[in-house]
RNA sequence: GCGAGCGUAGCUCAACCGGUCAGAGCACUGGACUGUGGCUCCAGGGGUUGUGGGUUCGAGCCCCAUCGCUCGCCCCA
């Protein structure tokens, strides 16, 4: 019996997972200095929880969730995303009580039951930042440079940035009007897909990437001509922050979310060899998701990045450093000897690997594969003198000491 | 959910028109070198050719199904 993983989950082992790692502590001290907590959310949710916030006919919710009954008949789903369980937990514990703004961080597993492709799979994991309380821009801002400065040390210097407002429940539905109107005379030009997204949410008519469907859009109403006195104030402010840091974006008044709960602000980070899949990073305000799940009202800005294609565009050398020293001992009295050097070694810190006994020459292999920077070699020899014998495997060099002056060959 | 390509040792691949084609390199283990690694040479382990049917005297090679992988569409991080 040969089991195989399950279709579109990846195992992640070494060396590629030191580029997991990497992500992780940067992205930690980053979150550090912006004030960032960890929130660790489960990954098991109230299906209805989704439903709710993501919104019931998108597709994510339609026809990507693992949903399953537990033994009690509750309706269960394994988290697509990571803004509703944070949204929830928020309002649960009553963290509007302690000081606004409330800014967290999570990191870890989402699912989706997608085909899988290239940066796309059924199990995935996601960086995401929420921060709660702030309504006015600069929160927008902080959530950007963060995310900049994130990508920034990483190794990212020109990545797109992307920017476009969704206006609010004042002014959206009127926009969503005129853009029904707009598409309604000539739909039929359109591609089916257009034709069918048009029932369901003709927002997305924006998005196709059909030449002729964008020829046709062309002269398409802009949602930015609709927002309202306090969208279009937003807007422009936080633009201004933008231009007053030097953050270099684009507007694209066709970008649009496939998330129901995205208000105003909303943003994307695109990469470019990442075959059809080019958002890393994407997010935007949410103004009223946390009333309406029975919170009180309260503004929120978040965003969520992909860290398998983050780190598919990550370039650094990957390669596993070896320990700083391999004890290799020939004989019984030797190999007793061997162990409680290394426990002391280790608990100094260092990490040691024991040698596997047999001859010397398969230890010393054995040390070079493992790329050892030390060989430490205890034999009859050196038992009689309570020495060690040292050899650095760079360049061949070596000698004795004593035994409790070991530290001073290979701090 | 739709479409295309691909599935031979752990990895990368070979096997002419279906006829000893189940192989090589790398990796792994050991030996040559019984207390000295990286080089070289040698040996060894490891595959019911994804799985199940079918066609054929005979299938890794052809056909069907199924599973998986890869890529694209849709969608999204």
């Amino acid at each position: 019996m040969k089991f195989s993983r399950v279709k579109g989950v990846h195992d992640i082992y070494p060396p590629e997972v030191y580029v997991y790692q990497k992500i992780e502590e940067t992205s930690k001290e980053i979150f550090r200095v912006y004030g960032f907590k960890e929130i660790r959310l489960p990954i098991i949710e109230h299906t209805e929880l989704f439903q709710r916030s993501i919104g019931a006919t998108t597709d994510i919710v339609e026809k990507e969730m693992y949903t399953f009954n537990d033994r009690a008949g509750r309706s269960i789903t394994l988290r697509p995303e990571g803004t509703a369980g944070a949204v929830r937990a928020y309002i649960e514990n009553g963290l509007y009580n302690l000081p606004s703004p409330q800014k967290f961080y999570y990191m870890g597993p989402m699912f989706r039951y997608e085909r899988p492709q290239a940066g796309r799979f059924r199990q995935f994991h996601q960086i995401g930042v929420e921060a709660f309380g702030i309504a006015e821009p600069r929160m927008d801002l902080e959530v950007i440079l963060l995310l900049q400065a994130l990508l920034k040390r990483l190794g990212f210097n020109s990545l797109i940035f992307e920017l476009n407002s969704l206006g609010c429940p004042e002014c959206r539905p009127r926009y969503r009007e005129r853009l029904i109107e707009f598409f309604s005379q000539k739909i039929g030009a359109f591609c089916s897909d257009c034709q069918r997204r048009f029932e369901k949410n003709p927002l997305r008519l924006l998005d196709c990437k059909v030449p002729n469907c964008i020829k046709e859009r062309t002269d398409a109403p802009s949602i930015l001509q609709f927002l309202c006195e306090g969208c279009i104030k937003h807007f422009e402010k936080l633009r201004t922050y933008l231009e007053d840091t030097d953050i270099t974006y684009t507007i694209r008044h066709d970008l649009v979310r496939g998330l129901d709960y995205y208000t105003r602000t909303i943003f994307e980070i695109k990469g470019e060899t990442l075959g059809a899949q080019s958002a890393i990073a994407a997010g935007g305000r949410y103004d009223n998701l946390v009333e309406e799940f029975g919170g009180p009202p309260t503004p929120a800005i978040g965003f969520a990045i992909g860290m398998e294609r983050l780190a598919s565009l990550i370039k650094t050398e990957l390669y596993d450093k070896g320990p700083k020293a391999y004890i290799a001992f020939l004989g019984e009295g030797a190999e007793k000897v061997s162990m409680k050097i290394a426990e002391s070694l280790r608990a100094r810190g260092f990490w040691v690997e024991l040698g596997t006994g047999g001859s010397l020459k398969a230890q010393l292999r054995r040390a070079d594969k493992l790329k050892a920077e030390y060989a430490i070699i205890i034999g009859e020899e050196e038992l009689k003198r309570s020495v060690l014998k040292w050899k650095r495997l760079s360049d061949g060099s070596e000698g004795e000491v004593m035994e409790e002056e070991i530290t001073k060959v290979i701090s």
